[in-house]
DNA sequence: TGTTAGCACTCGGTAGAATCGAGTGCTAAC
DNA sequence: GTTAGCACTCGATTCTACCGAGTGCTAACA
């Protein structure tokens, strides 16, 4: 469904001045939001030549297809290679000391189950950021299963609660159309615990096909249970400060096309895995593929527990946003984020 | 912290020519977004009087407050209050047969847990209407529990996995500084099904306070369950269509507005509960007593079980929005749902 | 007494003209 | 290769005129 996400080329790199004014506009019209003119550029401290000669230069960038000019007499706009250079050729930076210590303090006392703690952290890259945030958290297809439970809600509606060695639970209704007794119920609950445990999703167990009503409800249970594996495999989708969307673009169309997005959970997963994939932590403009957020930038950064991958946390912003802090504060969350895990599991050990 | 929603006082009766004139006004504004004038108010149907006439009612009920000028030489654009006696006195209304159709077909398929159809239900209902909807499951807190299990995660970490007669699961991390044994997880396990088996959140249980392991264990697991249960019930909340949020208002502000309200559950959920016990089942303009919602309608029916108050679908939109087609919408999908779940129960017997 | 036609008046919205100025591209000199 | 100088472009802003939808008032009418 999605389309794959181009690979960011490493562009070619451009000469330092072209570099420098480049980056110059790139920064400014993220301050400022208005097309970048020759004098301003010129005025910056780095460069010791005249409007003229960023004209010049910027005529090039614009041949190049770095910059664009919305009419004539106005000055340069990035365009989404434009942002992609300033990204690529961004030097790491830290977040500023007030929102590392913020970072700290929410994960010093942060409490709870897996969910609240993602939920919980999306509020806060959110609130950090002015971005909408998305944290997403990984499915427990290839954990293996502690515990199944199956507990009759009435004679012929049973659930199906398995817990699963990540810590995950979930439960499926199994209904028949006869009524099972207790003792059938206890019965089938057994043979499902011998079979499940264990096991993962992703290593579908046989069942046996005998035709009781015992053997045709503990298939009736698996099936459901196996069900949902392919489709979603339980990855949770937390996003935080949507209504920052409403801030970052101006155009109500954009607002609703963007909102529109985040509520196919299933395509923001999809989105989020895809830029992941393709090894960059930004996906500027039409980079992702989808039309409608062309006008967008996402950035992602990973959450990974002993090396697998676990989760991921993202930003999504205007190809207008503030790169530097957001991928800061993306990168530091994630790392804390994957330490606050493998921390709960130490504590264990 | 939510004000309590205004008790929608039974306007006194206009006579039968203001009301036409209001109805009329009410309904081509809804219609236009643009302010109505005499004359277009003079040409409806059940009028037969002139633009004059109409503009002398016009300006009694600006007296009393049901219309407003945005400006002199301007038409009228209802008051809150003019919308109130609108819908006050609307007669019942059906859903088109398409729809109808529509919302069978979705009933007589749909299929998964209660969150899931909660959560489907929300987008019906948002599509059928073009309105952000909101669905509300009720929170689990007088439900029994049917069975209570403690699966270890690893030594230190427990999970408390706690299954209600209302279908609901919930889990809970224990965490112990000391590491805990099999045995000791077993005998917490019976100790805590012994405790909490048939029991509900609203009535705690005395916890025996004994100080070796395995009662501390017990102690800790049950308080953990337990802590949960007066904030938030664990009602559920699913938001559909967040994107006609961009579609309805018109000011970015309005909609970031809007917006940030939806993002506070909890928040939606204490609106959804005040406006149901105000006796009335929509709230408009300031009635709700949010300020960032004045601009907005919300339209609320509960869902019941076997009389019980199990949940509410609810609809926001602007104060000018469809209430005919709204409210229809809104009925005819919480007696759907409220039957479904009710045609699951029978089902069972 | 309620209704209506007639009319002067109000005022937001639109269109056009004038102007401004930021910014450009080009050229010629350095 | 760089830069000062300059004519030019074109969106944005301001101003004006004007239109017209809609009003409120008044006087005549049933």
């Amino acid at each position: 469904m999605a389309r794959r996400v181009a690979k960011p080329r490493a562009s070619a790199d451009l000469d330092a001045r072209k570099a420098t004014i480049l980056e110059a506009v790139v920064t400014e019209h993220i301050d400022t939001a208005q097309p970048v003119g020759s004098s301003s550029v010129a005025s910056n401290a780095d460069l010791t030549v005249s409007p003229a000669t960023v004209r010049s230069e910027m005529v090039a960038l614009e041949r190049e297809g770095y910059l664009a000019q919305p009419h004539t007499s106005a000055g340069r706009v990035p365009t989404d290679k434009g942002y992609r250079y300033f990204v690529d050729h961004l030097g790491d930076a830290t977040v500023g000391s007030a929102q590392q210590r913020q970072v700290a303090e929410f994960f010093a006392h942060v409490r709870g189950e897996v969910e609240d703690v993602l939920e919980q952290t999306s509020t806060l890259l959110s609130e950090m950021t002015s971005y909408t945030s998305v944290v997403v958290g990984a499915g427990h297809g290839h954990a293996t299963i502690l515990s199944s439970q199956l507990v009759s809600l009435d004679a012929n509606h049973q659930l199906l609660v398995t817990v699963f060695s990540d810590g995950a639970v979930t439960k499926h209704s199994v209904f028949t159309p006869y009524a099972v007794t207790p003792s059938d119920v206890a019965e089938a609950a057994r043979q499902i615990n011998a079979l499940l445990l264990g096991t993962s999703l992703e290593h579908r167990v046989q069942v046996p096909s005998r035709s009781d009503q015992v053997a045709s409800l503990v298939r009736d249970a698996v099936s459901t249970l196996h069900a949902e594996a392919p489709t979603v495999e339980g990855e949770q989708v937390f996003i935080g400060g949507s209504s920052r969307v409403a801030e970052a673009f101006n155009g109500v169309e954009t607002v609703r096309k963007v909102l529109a997005i985040l509520e196919q959970e299933l395509l923001v997963v999809s989105l989020v895995q895809d830029v992941l994939e393709s090894g960059s932590s930004v996906a500027i403009g039409s980079e992702h593929g989808y039309e409608s957020l062309a006008s967008c930038a996402l950035i992602v950064a990973p959450v990974t527990i002993d090396g697998q991958r676990a989760g991921a946390v993202g930003l999504l912003g205007p190809t207008r946003m503030k790169y530097r802090e957001a991928l800061a504060a993306a990168q530091l969350v994630s790392e804390q984020l994957s330490r606050h895990f493998v921390g709960e599991d130490e504590r264990v050990q």
